[in-house]
DNA sequence: GTATGTGCAAAGAGTTTGCAGGGTA
DNA sequence: TACCCTGCAAACTCTTTGCACATAC
């Protein structure tokens, strides 16, 4: 677990710093954040805020999560299955994904720069960002 | 251009093996898309189909796709800006995408297979497919 | 002739937006 | 107090589905 009460401080800091207001609701989606690190749904992190604030509605849920988006403090990995969210690593990192139970896991590649660099170079293209994921069983769905 | 007439005899072949009928409106999928090699989305297809025949719907072109999709016979690249088909190489392979104009193209990766078999053994997933894209801003879109 | 495919329109899923009332700063 | 935020419902986009008619084989 990587610090919750870190990242949500770090988190309600950027809000403030950009004069955004720190209402109950947008707190409650930053604690439910910093708490989660299976890369959450819209809907999981939903149903997270609901008991700490039953009234929160899905919009506002929506709402909170794309400014944060925006500040660069969350992560959005689109996949066809649903949209995921990671406030843990805010930048494109390569996942590993099981096709069976939608677990989505964090890996390192060694030399992902320099195949950056590489694709630059061979292209001309000036690269943004990347995303390099892969699809497969984990290793409890190879059990069953 | 990769030889469009025999995508589309193979895609024809493919239907034909699996005891799908020839309609017309199909063929004209076929055409349409072996002849795109710019990894069209789905109301591209259906604009390209239009003047082949011009009473065909949205829905047959989602059908036919879908349809080419479950053969092997078409590759889906989904975006957050939408879904992308390619029927010259219809299976995982790396892409770069420029931002600025949504141009999609093909690139080579030397060790990727490697990479897939490094992810493997370091995690015990038995990888089945994966996605290598890269975002960046294509030269045409620097130079303006 | 018969089962499959088409085309329309309606239904769905996921997400965004407009607006009136409520709460933060 | 003033403006921003919330929550509801409606709108929107993309895609799928049900059904009656048409048609490939």
């Amino acid at each position: 677990m990587a610090a919750p009460k870190k990242r949500f401080d770090e988190m309600v800091a950027k809000l403030k710093e950009h004069g955004y207001r720190l209402t109950p609701q947008r707190m409650a989606v930053l604690k439910a954040l910093a708490d989660s690190d299976d890369h959450p749904t819209i809907e999981k992190i939903f149903k997270r805020v609901k008991p700490d604030f039953s009234s929160t509605s899905l919009a506002t849920i929506y709402k909170t999560v794309t400014l944060l988006k925006e500040l660069g403090e969350v992560y959005e990995l689109s996949l066809s299955e649903g949209n995921r969210y990671d406030a843990m690593k805010p930048f494109p990192h390569p996942h590993l994904i099981c096709v069976n139970c939608d677990t989505v896991t964090d890996v390192d590649i060694n030399h992902l720069a320099d195949l950056a660099a590489e694709m630059s170079r061979k292209t001309g293209y000036r690269i943004l960002n990347q995303r390099v994921d892969f699809f497969g069983i984990c290793t409890d769905c190879q059990a069953e």
